[in-house]
DNA sequence: CAAACGACTTAACATATGTTAATGCCGCGT
DNA sequence: ACGCGGCATTAACATATGTTAAGTCGTTTG
């Protein structure tokens, strides 16, 4: 699955807008580490990844907890608030060294009020992705840590492949010092 | 503040229309446990409590959480399942004797689609709501549960004044015992 | 090439929570 | 009036987690 496609899947009628489209993305190479988007800030880009990885995250004092990693051929921003143009709960950051595509927010709101009959397409899509978010909390408060892990093990086993476990245990809600205990207890 | 007073305040577009969405109403009196809606369930209808109180909850096999209570003078329903026809993740609950005022799902499509200029007040309204979740669920996860009841203390006293202890715990997320235990060391 | 750094594991300790169970209180209904 | 049931508190116990710290292994870097 490449952008063309991501698109066609998840934006019908704004495909048919493709080559305008494609001429808004531009190019950009991040090292590991880099910040796209740090937390209270209103999110005025949206990333399409090429290569590489990026986490979703929300810091406080105590904790840092990933909601999400996203990998190749993925859309990731702060969606929410991206579409509202409100400060965002998360963060996000590149772990891996990565090639974007770049949309800013001004040439997304040209496009929706060129093309009205998107609209509606954007509006399922960020309902869809306050749904996810959803989701996402109701596992942290209703599983137990070795719960998640297991469903880890189960339903995302690329994420174990590919992300350090410091970064698993922050997606987990637990400490690494508190996954590598579950790993060896499981084992 | 009544009925009037707060759809003058989140919808002003639509109250221009008062007198037609008035007859919409209809009352309801429910006694104590009552369920109106469960979850899993498309949620038909939006209540307005004129007494009593309610709550939204998520039950697991574990726990039963609590995510907000709802008193008079408020409306009430899993409005992303009300606004987008998706199952709901919340049940919705008298906890005490109430009276309500319903609106259907019918009456609400029949209101937006007769005056569409009220679209975006809806769109804005089932937003907030979704950041109000958000932010409940932030919550849960950054503060511990002592931190938790401190804020409730602090912010919103009227809840330990009205809703019964063992409710009070599931919205803090622990239950009553250690809900308890925490009282005392604070005393 | 050696040192430094990051990632992961393991151990020891303190602590808060869940669970189960007993007790007391209060209100409600028969 | 009496008894039952729901609610709250308290105690005892088991357990999982966080914290701190130490140690290993591998890679990066000067």
């Amino acid at each position: 699955m490449d952008l063309t496609d991501y698109f066609a899947q998840q934006f019908p009628a704004l495909m048919a807008h493709w080559p305008t489209l494609k001429s808004k993305f531009t190019a950009k190479k991040v090292s590991a580490g880099t910040t796209l988007l740090s937390e209270g800030d209103v999110a005025t880009h949206l990333y399409f990844i090429i290569s590489g990885a990026a986490r979703l995250s929300h810091s406080s004092a105590e904790r840092d907890i990933t909601l999400q990693f996203f990998f190749e051929n993925q859309i990731v921003a702060s969606f929410e608030s991206f579409y509202l143009d409100q400060p965002s709960g998360f963060a996000l950051t590149c772990f891996e060294d990565s090639e974007l595509l770049v949309l800013t927010k001004t040439d997304f709101d040209w496009l929706r009020q060129t093309y009205p009959e998107v609209e509606p397409e954007i509006t399922r899509f960020v309902c869809e992705r306050f749904i996810t978010y959803r989701n996402i909390f109701f596992n942290q408060l209703e599983q137990s840590p070795v719960e998640r892990y297991q469903n880890l093990v189960e339903n995302e086993p690329e994420i174990l492949d590919r992300v350090p476990l410091h970064l698993v245990a922050s997606y987990l809600g637990i400490t690494p010092v508190s996954l590598s205990r579950i790993r060896t207890r499981l084992k």
